[in-house]
DNA sequence: CTAAAAGTAAACTCAAAAGTGTAGTTTATT
DNA sequence: AATAAACTACACTTTTGAGTTTACTTTTAG
């Protein structure tokens, strides 16, 4: 009778659903116990059997998003293709997990509730700290390829993802602006990179 | 007996500066009548007297913090003066706002009450939204004037907010970095107004 | 001086929500 | 079939915090 996956399982997946989607929807202290056990269609004490307390599920959900949404930033750099194309190539790449749905709900579950209570989501930032490495490592390679004059690439990759932020990131973030269409996409990479290779851009 | 403000005005305002002190510090949630009403040295029922409910307390406070932080934002475009050091007054005078801790926690204040609970905070919005307007105001002039070759001016204001928001604001609000001193300001301003000038800048 | 307006402390109601204990039921394993 | 492990319903404790009531004191204004 082990065809299926144990019911133990099934259910401790159902928690962790439900649990996001709850957490994401109104956040760390507006979503209680009892409502996620409802939504999981689970009793309450299964949810406290599986996690200790409501942070342990908080963290154990979060963990898991932020390194699902934090694997896809490595550029190598190739001397083959002009720097133009490849900055597009990273630029769409960016954008791209900027404007899922769930990147956002994420963000927005980690901010509301980092700002709160700054201890519960430490370890969700070092994910983040790391965010623009995968850039900053480009244009090194490119610099020394002599395709960009760059200086402190640190700078320069953080310059390059908040031309794009500022347009992807940050006004959905308060809610003010809608995620980006297929268009609205093209404007704000071809803003960014246009920008970014007036200023560092060689010879071309 | 009337040579001083009347005590019922002196309440008032100790309130409000508690309120303003707690709600800072800890958030709207986190910070309770009781604690406000302690840290102003004050009945809880007088605290009730003055504002109505927790809410209303809040906006009040949120309101004034905001409407005080934004007036400061209009920048005259002026022929005599070379567009780059009118670029670096304008940044400096961007970055003095954002590296003011009373800035900075209004910031995190209505952030973190925005993503949990958008009614509550929708009237600072309004003010927000036109935070990036005196830029732009002063690129249009600019351009108009010959010295910047710009064809949208509110993706191009956006974009120098961008280059300095995310060295002086969206660090600090996540608490990953102090507000940054004099000579990293002098740098950050720097960086962004050589990147902005190498994209719109004309002859010069 | 006196009445009204405002403030005070402390006990109170009420609701929400975290987490626990228990007794009984279902599922899996041997 | 029997036993252990997991799940369930539900009652329970405890905490926290918003907002109110009350009985009393202080301030202000006529």
């Amino acid at each position: 009778m082990n065809a299926e996956k144990k019911l133990t399982e099934l259910k401790r997946e159902d928690i962790i659903e439900a649990a996001a989607k709850e957490f994401k929807t109104s956040g760390f202290r507006a979503t209680s116990m009892d409502r996620i056990a409802a939504t999981a269609q689970v009793s309450k004490r299964t949810v406290y059997n599986h996690f200790a307390s409501k942070e342990v599920l908080f963290q154990a959900i979060t963990q898991e998003l932020c390194d699902r949404a934090m694997q896809i930033s490595e550029y190598p750099y190739n001397p083959e293709i002009p720097v133009r194309n490849q900055l597009q190539a990273i630029a769409r790449q960016e954008i791209s997990l900027l404007s899922s749905a769930e990147f956002l709900d994420m963000v927005k579950m980690i901010t509301s509730e980092s700002l709160a209570s700054p201890d519960l989501t430490r370890a969700n930032f070092e994910s983040f700290q790391d965010a623009g490495i995968g850039v900053v490592k480009w244009i090194i390679e490119a610099s020394k390829d002599g395709k960009l004059a760059v200086t402190n690439p640190v700078i320069a990759g953080k310059q390059f993802l908040a031309l794009i932020e500022t347009f992807a990131l940050w006004p959905q973030l308060y809610g003010v602006k809608p995620i980006p269409k297929k268009e609205e996409q093209q404007i704000i990479i071809d803003s960014a990179v246009e920008m970014f290779l007036s200023r560092y851009g060689t010879s071309e």
